[in-house]
DNA sequence: AATGAATGAGTGTTCATTCAT
DNA sequence: AATGAATGAACACTCATTCAT
């Protein structure tokens, strides 16, 4: 099932499963560098295909973002559950939060879709979400479990305070290290020393 | 020149200054809903003035958004200044940083200005955003002293920081109230029992 | 407040008549550099009168550049019959022709309307252009008699050719003297050494 | 770079050609006859195309007017050439003088490019220039060696004539013939007879 | 009378999407 | 299946003209 109709979609031809893989690495890497603003021309082009072609395997500009998005998505979860899976779940949330934002903060297409809460959320998005969301929920209630984390976060307010971050290096502003370990760090249990107010 | 100078000219008529306030009050709404995606045609329609009383008051869609952005900063800006110059500046770091991003969260116009570091840059908004970095910095230098916040955090970090909670809090995915929370906690002084990597 | 005479057009008040005046002054100056494309807001600013008045005294933009351009035809005219009705009248065609091309040859403004043959027909520019026409023609006729100028020529075919001489001078890319000097010759009436074919 | 460059890529689509053809044809006539003021819109409606169609042809207003102009001067440019290499030489420079004024004066496209000395000096519109000027001086040279034509005279002068005719006939005031006569004859060498200020 | 703010039709240009080849 | 030409709705911005102050 790997793309929009499941029913018919006998397996493509040879060439159109290579246009297809072409079009979709381009288009990651544009989306990545610009955004949406991209024109579906220049996607084409850079694909070395007519802009047919981008259409006929992805109804819609959004469709084609969307695929991106997906697979993003996707790995990314896939990544947290394989460390929730691993021995060192408990320290390993920090490095996994800290690496997620290293590798997408200059994916503005990532950025866009995390940030875009619900904008896109067609059925493919929504499903590649919950993947993602199991994923680092795994690996959050592990690192809870273990004490590293403070245990009145959700999955939901991680994956927020991760868009941040991402939002925070996409700055360029601040050392992204300095910043993502300010939020780890408030993300660790309160300790006596330093509750708020005192 | 006579005519060109913002500054030089005389107070607007009462009329052209209620539209012009209305052009802002309406812009400052559908940019902060939208973003810069909004067409003009659509701003001047719902402020019920012609395009080209929109572009009378300001010259260009990004000036409008401009002005804008402007007003914001310097309010923010201010509303630092005042803080820091009152006696509570060291706990009133804390609650100028939530404070804010409330304010400023359901904002759109304002976190792109924010966010769009530099894109923006005319003259206006340098100035504003220097106002805004200064009263900024003086606050986080009290609550330095006070020894409430981390003395490795430059005014850079924080307005970053303050940009990533906004982002946060657009998200609308998490209660914004945490979010600040575990940010504010990362942002304090370390202490011996939350070492990173401890 | 002061409704006095409402039956005949009572002489203008003395600011109105400045205004108009000056209006009129700019316009001529503004339209001989640039010609019709010169927005009438940029005519008010430079004439230092509101929008507003410069329409009170002329009803569009075509009747201000109609005004300037009969007050030309009108000069253009009055020097013409001036120089027919003096002792030179024979050899004061070609002066007069020189002249003319110099003189207008900046100017923008008549040149259109000399060229726009016929668009701008209004009543007044009608009537502008017989004076012009009329003074042309008595020159001309003097200097046919006087065996100067080509016998068979009209003066539609002198205006024509001035208004040739100044498109050429508008160009800039050749000496006016001498091109105007070529013209002036071919004027002339031809001699056996040089009738075309020979 | 692939695709950029007009002459390397490949012929145009039959379908394409017709459009584009199609599209040079109407603005031929409508800026022939209207100038540049005519909106592209106005040419697509009347090229039974869409305004897409004209862009894709055309990346500009301006490009497309270059296009037309484009192909007038280089056409202008040719058959001068082809006339100076020819055995008539001497005598054809007058033909072709008049030729060129018969063909062109209705055209105010080219009359404009003509004119508009410099402005629109492109790349493609300054080869297409030195192409007819080119040729144009071919022929001159061969009349002035037959003693035709004054020997002051350059190309730039001539070509300046011819400006000035094509504005003059452009007035539809008078006669064409005569008045392309009269600048002929200006432009033969001075017989003593008719030495200006005799 | 003068002002200049307001109007809105019009213009050049872009780009997602459709369709003939 | 692939191509890329065609489409036309949108949009930012201009400017002649009107009208409230």
């Amino acid at each position: 099932m790997t793309s929009a109709d499941p029913t018919t979609s006998r397996p493509l031809r040879a060439d159109a499963r290579r246009n297809r893989a072409r079009v979709l690495e381009v288009a990651q890497e544009v989306f990545a560098e610009e955004g949406l603003a991209v024109p579906i021309d220049e996607i084409a082009r850079r694909a070395g295909v007519g802009v047919g072609t981008v259409y006929r395997h992805f109804p819609t500009k959004d469709a084609l973002f969307e695929a991106i998005i997906v697979e993003r998505l996707r790995a990314v979860g896939e990544a947290a559950r394989e460390l929730a899976e691993g021995p060192e779940a408990g320290t390993g949330f920090f490095a996994f939060f800290e690496q997620m934002v290293q590798n997408a903060s200059l994916n503005r297409a990532l950025f866009d879709a995390l940030a875009a809460n619900g904008s896109f959320n067609r059925e493919l998005t929504a499903e590649a979400s919950n993947v993602m969301m199991t994923g680092l929920g795994q690996l959050l209630a592990k690192a809870q479990e273990a004490g590293r984390v403070r245990s009145d976060l959700t999955v939901t307010d991680v994956k927020t305070l991760m868009v941040g971050c991402l939002a925070m290096a996409r700055q360029g502003t601040a050392d992204p290290r300095l910043i993502v370990g300010v939020v780890c760090d408030g993300m660790r249990p309160v300790s006596p020393s330093r509750t708020p107010g005192a």
